[in-house]
DNA sequence: GGCTCATGTAAAAGTCGTTCACATGAGCTG
DNA sequence: CAGCTCATGTGAACGACTTTTACATGAGCC
């Protein structure tokens, strides 16, 4: 994984080869652990064995190398969430929640590159490619909301899929920040975030009109899906009411 | 306002008088310029008119001052969502979609504040008075969503109240997060924040069982409430299913 | 072999956070 | 009012960080 990370300057030579790379991984090992804002550029270069000054060759200033993470970070984002929803399958409402618990996992397994991306107080604009990454990832939720606005039943509301999926955005990352990550990790609560998540998901779905009981859909255009578990429970985290 | 703001050390004397709060104000505008990231210990001094070694006659270090200013926050946003919930007048649902707001408000104008409470990366639990202060304030939702809970019709799925509070809490953070604050703001979006988060927590709260047409509650225990104002549009943001 | 240029170094300037010894003066005590 | 005390402020100093500058090194190419 990492690449000569503790090699002396004798053994290195001059120049060490691969500083770029280096830095980034250096900078994304402090970063998870003392926060973007605890990170220091100096600190980077001394775990990469260079000079104080050298990361200068790589990277305008301390905040480039932090959007050249968050970067990186959005892309790995929108990769798993692509992965989580996997086109729809096996249904959109399952797949749609599976995004939502992607969201979170990649905030608790990745806190590094959530950190850098979300919390670190860089703008959002800094950069053209940071911001482009950016709206990337977003479209993953977006079409999966495109495709969920399209089976929502009559009846209900239909609010136009850019808010739905904005809905469902402004839920996972709310839920991250309060509850999954680092320091706020530690308000204590009666549930796991997962769990939070997974019915604030569901009751938002049923009130577009969406059923809940892990089978929806039934008669709309998608192929009667085949469980691939056994229904779990009663229909939903907090039960049904009596 | 700014007690005392701009004297010159002559006609001040060598004590200050009041540097502690001279300092707070100082602060608070210097986070709502650059953050609490960019904010400064020295800076602060400077702007209070006193040495750079002045403020640690009156905090321990950066962060307690840091601390303090997110505990007076959580003070004001827990005065501000007491008043915007009212007691749940002059219904239940139509108060707590005026808590919010009330959350989205703060947010907005109070960035600094807001930054000291939930973007600095201070520890919840750093100071034992700051916890305290910031149960206080989520306590209101939880009292709103207590009574909600209360009110929510059968044959609609009922999680714990403590649960629908983390719910319209994480909806509230998120969306402010993402969406209503400083850098954040600059995502370009289709609507307001407002809209999207009221629209949000109509479709949580149909989700939940509750008519959504802005005169709730019909047939429960609360009072009929007289409509202060006319119904506003066709029962929504976003416009109604033809 | 010699050039060139990307990549590294050392040193320096400027800023911060923080501590320490010392200065000041407001308010009490006699 | 004299004098004491102690909270509050000052200045200097230390170490760490960011960033710039002039200089060093050596890899790749002719």
């Amino acid at each position: 994984m990492s690449w000569r990370k503790e090699q002396s300057r004798a053994e290195r030579g001059y120049h060490h080869g691969n500083l770029k790379e280096a830095l980034l991984q250096a900078a994304l090992g402090l970063i998870a652990e003392k926060g973007a804002a605890g990170f220091t550029f100096a600190d980077a270069a001394r775990m990469a064995g260079v000079s104080a000054a050298a990361p200068y060759r790589h990277f305008r200033d301390r905040d480039e190398l932090l959007s050249s993470i968050a970067q990186r970070g959005f892309e790995q984002f929108e990769q798993r969430l692509t992965a989580a929803w996997d086109d729809g399958r096996p249904d959109t409402v399952t797949a749609f929640e599976r995004v939502g618990r992607a969201y979170l996992a990649f905030a608790r397994e990745e806190p590094a590159f959530y950190n850098a991306m979300f919390e670190s107080g860089l703008p959002v604009d800094a950069n053209a490619a940071l911001q482009a990454a950016s709206e990337r990832a977003f479209n993953v939720i977006r079409a999966a909301a495109e495709r969920l606005a399209a089976l929502a039943p009559p009846g209900a509301p239909r609010p136009p899929a850019m808010m739905m999926a904005l809905h469902i955005w402004s839920m996972a990352h709310g839920v991250a920040s309060l509850f999954s990550r680092g320091d706020a990790a530690r308000r204590k609560l009666p549930m796991s975030p997962d769990e939070l998540l997974e019915a604030e998901v569901l009751i938002y779905l049923r009130g577009l009109g969406f059923p809940t009981d892990r089978r929806p859909q039934a008669k709309s255009a998608e192929p009667p899906p085949v469980p691939p578990e056994a229904p779990s429970g009663s229909g939903g985290p907090w039960g049904k009411p009596k």
